[in-house]
DNA sequence: CGTGGCATGTAAACGGTTACATGATTTA
DNA sequence: TAAATCATGTAACCGTTTACATGCCACG
């Protein structure tokens, strides 16, 4: 069903900037689209021989004087005009697996803390999420400022953050109602009927 | 890395309700935590078994009456302790891989209206899984008034709402933006110097 | 000269999906 | 009895990660 993201994550970074190794491409999946995209070497390195050998790349050297023993690569006409073709294609999203909130789904079962606990770390890992996104922000609004890539590299980073946000916003409250909720069962084990009859000891 | 989860989806589908069978806990998968996890049959038959065998699980027969030719399944003690061992074990997410934000993120590649396409594609998606969210919410809310998962359900469930919210929002301000992106495009194919001196025909 | 990082690669294992095979049971 | 659906299972395939092997190069 889904075959070769790699292959086009590889022609979309030699479309931004050529000349690359593979050793290159991994660095700049994790720096750039890191945030949701990855990619190992054993992806990598099969992939850049598959594409040369289809023409869609090419060997090529940096300009800039003597570098290390490395395989540099360049688009050819044929790549760009095959990822153009990918991108015009309609998206589609992988099955979804959020390991978070399968474990927040079976929250009644697990012990008393667990699910805060879950929680609270959730809301640490976005709020440095937050952080080092706004800082992206800021550096790519600075710098940039001609890059032609910009304005949609702009609207990755503020869905993420707007993303971030409202999940941050959501763990506040959700932790109030697990707190709420582990008072209420740690006071009354049995609430059968909360508000019915009053009654006594 | 990350393994077994399948087991883990089961064992918590069984905690929930038992006596299920594998074609139960397929459409138990879609119909619950559809919305971030998902497993295939040819995941779940081979899963019964090994935890059958490692007596995690056991068959067993639903109370009300003759069904077909079925296999039950129920927790065990053990099952059910390896469930809260898992649950209680820091969660993490797997590598992201978002088509989409790829697509949009190469957008400066692709041909004119294309990433507008895929944002309005996203749209409709987003307006569609709202509904359906609000919809299990209310019936959440009316139903399962007294179900002790409830809260838990709730809380899974508030968070795709508000992240969808968010999603929503965002996309409708990165249909602006592109719309804008794309006439001043037209406008000046070769936008140089936009602000420097005033350029006569 | 040795260490650490740069760089390229591959084999094995894994998790997961897909497609197919099979047959029982219900319903029209 | 025919069609639809319930139900179980498996084999093949695919994408991906992991671990390992190798050696170059710069720098202290």
């Amino acid at each position: 069903m889904q075959r070769n993201r790699t292959a086009y994550v590889i022609l979309g970074l030699l479309s931004i900037e050529p000349n690359k190794s593979g050793y290159d491409i991994r660095k700049a999946v994790e720096s750039s689209v890191g945030n949701f995209w990855s990619e190992s070497y054993g992806q990598i390195y099969p992939a850049l021989k598959k594409l040369a050998a289809e023409g869609l790349i090419e060997p090529s050297h940096s300009t800039s004087g003597t570098r290390k023993r490395r395989q540099e690569y360049a688009l050819t006409e044929s790549g760009s005009a095959c990822l153009r073709e990918w991108l015009a294609l309609p998206f589609q999203n992988d099955p979804p697996r959020n390991e978070f909130l399968l474990k927040l789904f079976f929250g009644h079962e697990a012990a008393s803390g667990v699910s805060m606990g879950h929680v609270g770390e959730l809301q640490q890992k976005n709020r440095r999420m937050l952080a080092t996104l706004l800082e992206i922000e800021a550096y790519a609004q600075r710098q940039q400022s001609q890059n032609p890539n910009k304005p949609y590299w702009m609207l990755t980073l503020s869905l993420g953050i707007a993303l971030t946000r409202a999940a941050l916003d959501w763990g506040e409250s959700a932790l109030a109602q697990l707190a709420a909720l582990e008072t209420a069962l740690a006071e009354a084990p049995q609430p059968a009927e909360i508000n019915s009859a009053a009654s006594g000891t």
